[in-house]
DNA sequence: CTACCATCCTGGTTGC
DNA sequence: TGCAACCAGGATGGTA
């Protein structure tokens, strides 16, 4: 659709919205909507494109204008179509970003130029793509890094799009230890580590994400991935997977790497 | 390289 | 019931 007003009600997030942002972006026609890591793309019919990330606490609500809920103060930019449609960035924290991209800007864009493989599709035309994920680019990037995998699953250069739920779950099914040096994850380790990380994205992008408190889709769904894990905020609860009992091992165990907590299953990840 | 720390900000939960 | 401490889906920049 074409944007017919864009209203930008507070400026100030993790970086500030362009002044710019809404004057440039109406009257655009949205052509395509492609995603890079954890960044969505609106990409404009002038060439320029609208980058928006959740942080921890956005979303965004679709919904018709006519029916929108009462703004609040965490309402921060209004989208408003040419077909009566509101999409609404909402973000409590304001650790999230709306920017916008120049024609041609968004493989230099500071945010996006260092980002690493993406696990799953992005929706860019095959020549436009990043490179995928695989296990033998998995193992190329972990070489010579001695440090834990699991902080290094959460760096966005290494592996694009992973945050911290899934980087303790995909360790979980690929059976890793969150401590193992990363350059020892080699050869078949790094196979099934590459395809644990795209299964467990692919099966939570598919039940709507995981809403650990308020987070919901733009139709206003929760997610329900949170039912789904098996690790992540399990700790002293059995293992879904071997039958160590808990009470002999204490099952699911916390530890904290690099401020953040990891969860994992001592005896089925190595 | 590594690990750790603080920072941005708000709000919910926990413990006294 | 009140209040302070602590914790949270992320990313960055600093230190040693």
């Amino acid at each position: 659709r074409r944007l017919a007003r864009v209203e930008v009600r507070r400026r100030d997030l993790r970086r500030p919205v362009p002044a710019d942002l809404a004057r440039r972006a109406a009257g655009q026609r949205i052509t395509a909507v492609t995603r890079r890591a954890k960044y969505l793309l609106l990409h404009l019919d002038g060439g320029a494109a609208i980058l928006i990330h959740l942080g921890m606490s956005g979303r965004i609500l679709v919904t018709p204008a006519d029916a929108a809920p009462a703004l609040t103060i965490h309402d921060h930019v209004r989208f408003l179509t040419d077909d009566g449609v509101e999409a609404r960035f909402t973000d409590p924290r304001r650790f999230g970003v709306v920017d916008l991209v120049a024609p041609g800007g968004v493989a230099g864009h500071p945010l996006l130029a260092h980002l690493g493989p993406e696990p799953l599709a992005t929706g860019d035309a095959p020549e436009a793509a990043p490179p995928l994920l695989n296990g033998a680019l998995l193992m190329e990037r972990l070489a010579g890094r001695t440090g834990a995998i699991k902080p290094l699953l959460l760096d966005q250069r290494m592996i694009a799009g992973l945050g911290n739920i899934y980087a303790s779950e995909a360790l979980y099914r690929a059976g890793l230890s969150p401590r193992r040096r990363a350059h020892t994850i080699r050869g078949g380790r790094a196979e099934r580590l590459a395809r644990a990380i795209g299964e467990v994205l692919q099966e939570a992008v598919a039940a709507g994400g995981s809403s650990l408190r308020d987070y919901r889709d733009a139709a206003g769904e929760l997610g329900y991935f949170q039912h789904d894990f098996r690790v992540y905020d399990r700790a002293g609860r059995p293992c879904p997977d071997c039958d160590c009992d808990s009470a002999r091992t204490g099952g699911i165990r916390r530890l904290s790497q690099g401020g953040r907590s990891t969860f994992y299953c001592p005896r089925r990840q190595r």
